[in-house]
Formats: C-alpha cells, sequence, structure tokens
DNA sequence: GATGAATGAGCGTTCATTCAT
DNA sequence: TATGAATGAACGCTCATTCAT
C-alpha cells in the first residue's frame, strides 16, 4: 500500500529533516515522533526500521544542522579578510532566511550541557572555531589584520556573536547584520 | 507529614526556584511538574493550589529569572565606562558562579519564538537593552567613548555576545571574559 | 472577612439550593462541591461544617426536590377530578418554567437503581403515587370517572408519563400539556 | 499478555459493549475508561487506538443503544394495529430482561440537555417518533383506529409512557406492561 | 520494509476530603 | 464557624517503544 522507497537513506533523510523541522518549529519541547513519522507519511513503528530509538534520530539531525549551515567552505576564493567577510555575509543571509536552522543551533548547544550523547555536535564546533582561528591567523600574518590581534580570542568572539544572533535569528535581521559590520570593523582597527 | 510554611509567598518562591533548578539542569524538554513538587517536598496536587498552571509557574520563572541576574542596576555608582565594566564583570562571574541561570535564560530566548505567552521575556529584554543604550548614549555624549559609536548598534552588539556567552555559560569562562574584555577594548578606539 | 450567618440553616439550605441548581445545569455527571461552595461564596472545606461528605449534601437534595415540585397538596378545592386536573396543569406549568427541577428528578430517579442511599427519593414518589391512588379511587367512587378504572393501575400510568414528561420537560412544552390533557380525557371516556 | 483480535471492529465492538455496561450500571457519574479497558481486557492506552476521546466513544454507545433497542422494526408483518402491540409487547419485555439498555437511554436523554454533541441522540429520537406517527396515522386512515386521534398527538404521548416506563424499567416490569396495555385500549376507544 | 495493535510509564490536572489554626 | 494549605487517589490522555504479521 505504501510507496516503497528504492534507496533506504532516501527514507531516512526525510526523517531527519521532518524532525529537525519540528525542532525548528517546536523546540526539543515540542518533538514527538509520531509528528516526524506522520510528516513523513509513514508509521511511526518504521521508524524503528531506521533508527534505533528518538536520541539516535536527534543524533542524526546533528549531522544534518551543521551541514545545512554550510560553515566549512575550505577552497573559498579571495583573501582571509574577503574569506571572513564572506562567511559572515553567508551567515547573516542564512540566519533571515532559513531562521529555523538557528533555532535547532541553539535548541542543540543548550542540550550539549545536559546530554552526553551530543558531544559529536561540540566536535563541530571545535571544528569550525579551528577553522576560523587559522583563517585568523593567516589573516594577521598576511597583514591583512593588525598583528596585535590574539587569533584564538577573536576567533571566540566572532563566535560568540555568532551564536548570540543565532539566538534571535529572524527576528532582528538588521542588528545582526549591523553587529558583524560592527566587528569586521573593529578588527581592522577602524571605528 | 507536610511541612506547614508560614508565608505562602515562601512556598510559592521554592516552587519557582525548583522549576528554575529543573529546567537549569534538564530544559523545558524535561521539566515535570511531579519533580518540582518532590524537590520541594509538597504533593503535586499542592503545586495547584499556587499556581493554576504549568504555564503559570514558568511564567513566574522568567520575573525569577531576572531578578536573579540583576541585571538592571540604576544608581550605580562611577562613570558610564565604569557602569558597563561593572555590569560586564558582573555578568561574567555570574556566567562563572551560576551557569544554570543563563541556561534557563538562553532556553527561554528560544522559547519566545514559539510561545506567545513569553512575550513578558521579551519585554524585559527591550528593558535592559534601552538601559544599556541610555547608559552608552551617555558616556559617549560625555566623551567617555568615541562619538562615532552608534549607541543602539553598540548596545545590540554587546548583547548579542553577552547572549552567545551565555548559551555557553560555565564552560568557557575565559573565553567569555576576554571577549567581553575585547569589545570593552574596542569600544574605546584601542586595541 | 467572612459574613456570619446567624441562622445556620440558612446557610445549610443555601448550599442544598446552589447543589441543585448544579445538578440541574450539569447532571451528577458535572457536580463539584467546589462549584457548590464558590456558588455559596464560601470555603469548599466550610461545607464539610454542614455536610460531613458530598452524598449527605445530594442526600438533602432529594427533600429540597420534592418540596420544590409541591407536588402532595392535601387541602386543595374542588372535585377530585377537578384537583386531578389541577395537579397535572400544575405540573405542566412547572415543566415549562422549572425544567431544570424535573431534571434533578430524573437524574435521582435513575440513582435510586444504583445508590441505596437514595432510597428516601423512592419513599416520596411512593407516597405520591399513593396519594393520586387515593384520589382516583375516590373520585370514581363518588362518579367522577367510569367505575371501570383500576385506580392502582391508572395512577401508575399517570405518573409514567408524569416522568416521561418530565425528561422532556422545558424541551416539548405544548406535547406534555397535550399528553396530560389527552389522559385526562381518555380517563373520562371521552375520547 | 494481550490477545490480538483479528477484526478490529470486534474489539472496537467490546469496547463499545463495556462502555454501556458500565454506564447502565454507574451512570455517566460512574464512567471510567479505566474501567471501561480492565472490562475488555486491554490497557487503557490501547483504547485511544480505536477512539479518540472518551466522548468519541460514549457517542459510538448512542448508536449502540439504538441498535440494541430495535426500535425501528420497517416491514413488521400485520396490522397498524399489530405492529403497535408488537411494538409495545417487545418493548416491555425488554425492559424486563434488559433494564439496564432503559437506563442507558435515560441517561442519554438527559445528557442531551447540557452536551450539544449529543444531539444524534435527538435525531434518533425524532426518527422514532415520525415513524410511530406514520404508523398511527395509517392505522387511523384504515380504520383500525377511531379517526378523531390526532396521530402526533398520540405518539408524542406514546413516547412519553414509554420514556417515563424506562425510567423504572426493571423495577415495575407489570406496571409498565399494564400501563401500554391501557394506552392501547383507550386508543381503540375501549376502556 | 512496513504496519496495526498493543503497552507501561508517566503526564498535567482534578477531586473529595482533612486538619491545624 | 471558617479557612488556607495540604493530600492520596484517580482521571483523561500521551509517549516512546515493541512485536507478530
Amino acid at each position: 500500500m505504501e510507496t516503497k522507497i528504492d534507496n533506504p537513506s532516501v527514507r531516512k533523510n526525510e526523517l531527519i529533516e521532518a524532525t529537525f523541522e519540528i525542532i525548528a518549529r517546536l523546540g526539543f519541547e515540542g518533538l514527538r515522533i509520531r509528528d516526524v513519522a506522520k510528516e513523513v507519511g509513514i508509521n511511526p513503528a518504521t521508524m524503528y526500521y531506521y533508527f534505533p530509538t528518538k536520541e539516535a534520530l536527534i543524533d542524526n539531525v546533528i549531522d544534518y544542522v551543521f551541514k545545512r549551515m554550510e560553515i566549512f567552505i575550505e577552497e573559498a576564493p579571495g583573501t582571509p579578510k574577503e574569506q571572513l567577510h564572506a562567511h559572515l555575509t553567508r551567515l547573516s543571509r542564512k540566519m533571515r532566511d532559513d531562521p529555523g536552522l538557528f533555532a535547532v543551533y541553539s535548541e542543540m548547544q543548550l542540550r550539549c550541557r545536559r546530554n552526553s550523547a551530543a558531544e559529536k555536535f561540540l566536535q563541530y564546533e571545535t571544528t569550525w572555531s579551528k577553522k576560523l582561528e587559522t583563517l585568523l591567523y593567516t589573516g594577521i600574518r598576511q597583514g591583512y589584520w593588525p598583528n596585535y590581534l590574539d587569533p584564538e580570542q577573536v576567533a571566540g568572539t566572532i563566535i560568540l556573536i555568532i551564536q548570540g544572533a543565532g539566538l534571535i535569528a529572524g527576528q532582528s535581521t538588521r542588528q545582526i547584520e549591523n553587529s558583524f559590520n560592527q566587528i569586521e570593523r573593529w578588527m581592522s582597527g577602524r571605528y
């Protein structure tokens, strides 16, 4: 009676996306596997063929979130400064166009505190942070930013702002853009 | 078996605090009124003598959070610059010593998106933001900060950082302190 | 703080009336002693000073119902036939003006089946039935109704109709009046 | 532990019947879905697989009651007079043998006043009434009953008696039979 | 792969009732 | 008399999960 799916990973992805969508809308507080199944059009029991538990499903959403954020674009062209600018621009645009993504991101951030299973999330964040640090380090060495900047520290600040922005993504787009610009200007030693 | 309480508001506060504690530990996701009651040592039914619904209880936690954050200190002594510094220092110390407070704060921030009943939270935030803006405005006019700074915009950036910091309060204390310092330096036009 | 009531029976009656009113509106299914207390303006706990249990309160409503129905009017003037007519007329008028009374009456009738405590209700009914029987007996002996009528049987039929009417009191006033008239005509041997 | 049922409608019927039985015994006042489930031998949660709410379950009991009353017999053989007689005989026998049925019927009748959702009940009653009316109309036209009888009015009276009888079904079987006979006699113009 | 039917545990909430004051 | 504060038991209902088919 049910449309058979050739590639099981297709159905798996559907489930992950549906889960993501519900978390974006209702938070972990409002996540019910019933609703996930209904959204995909399958029986809740069927979900257990793809994921052993609700928690396992959520775990997969973590990967999905970081993939959807497209945060790690290696081979971006341009100078480090241009790359950072592109990164922040891309982020602020995403926050405007896909605010749910950042809602889920923030939900997960909070969940890290209490759910050890979500440490995968922290690994992603560390990777991201390191990438940013390297970019800053390179930029400073190449003279794009003043050399009194501490790459690690500045990277941390940038990430703090991004995360703060993520909390209100979709609500104060203008403020987020302004703050990103401001940081860039401050980094350059300009007001 | 039960312990009678002289002042009913005492019990009310106990309930609010217990609720706060559980949200800090488990998030809204893990908040159960049975656990709140158990923490306080009363029958779950008794809770309904003090609060008509779970949501009403949560509503009271909002007030509690902002009171506990001690964010609005009117007549603080010192120059605007010193006041801002005191504000940020106090916050970073609080984040270190009372990280749960910021976990709850962030949970609530996220909840605003979906629960219209929590708009009281947004009102608190607006008040906070306006206070900060006024402080910056005064400081700039009095020459404590360069006058090319836009108070509204900078206040927004500071709050963004604070909220981002709140998400990881208790986890990266050093980074948070550094970032607060950095912002202060940047505002002063120093590196 | 509370207005003291001089005569405790006044308060008792208030409670009984409030209970009656709620049963009329919501049935036994919807009777809550909380609501009774609120209607009277007292604390639910206070009710227990007047009645030891909810059931005891209900028990008192039985008396109230029969009193309010004013079914047993002895010294009515006129012939037995006129008395019966007056009785039925009074009832149909009451059904129109005070339908809740008959809702409660019917609720109680049903409750007799399952609650032995309500046998007081059955006693009232027996009394009523006997009265009616005597009236018919007298009327037949005096030639007001044909002597082939069996008083006991006809009294039973009349009460059946009245109780059936009580079930729909306030909903089909016209039908009830017609049926009462019809029975009277039939009894008289007229069509 | 659980007994799997082949036909899901079987279980559905079991639930409806168990609900019916409990209402018959305890009234709506005493209806608990936990008891219904226990009677059927399933987990209370399972009930919600078959009926979305308690109210929906009750709704199905309405259909069940009218089906069980077998009130609408279309092509019964015999003259209208014989049909009416058969109808009343069947009813009085049912009241004797299955008094709970009429207890539930009366409970529902009362519930109509307050629960708009139960208007399905009223529709059944209207249908019944109309059927009876038609039967009387035909019988009068064909000379089985005197033509001074008003079909609508007499049908109403009969239903009133039946409903009154239903209230005491199982308690006064003899009286009920007598009253039904009496009405039939009166209708025929005999004493 | 997929589902219908089932469940144990638990949820927010209500209720009649109690009792010290 | 009256009440504020409390409670055990239960209620309608939901949830993640299971399992035979």
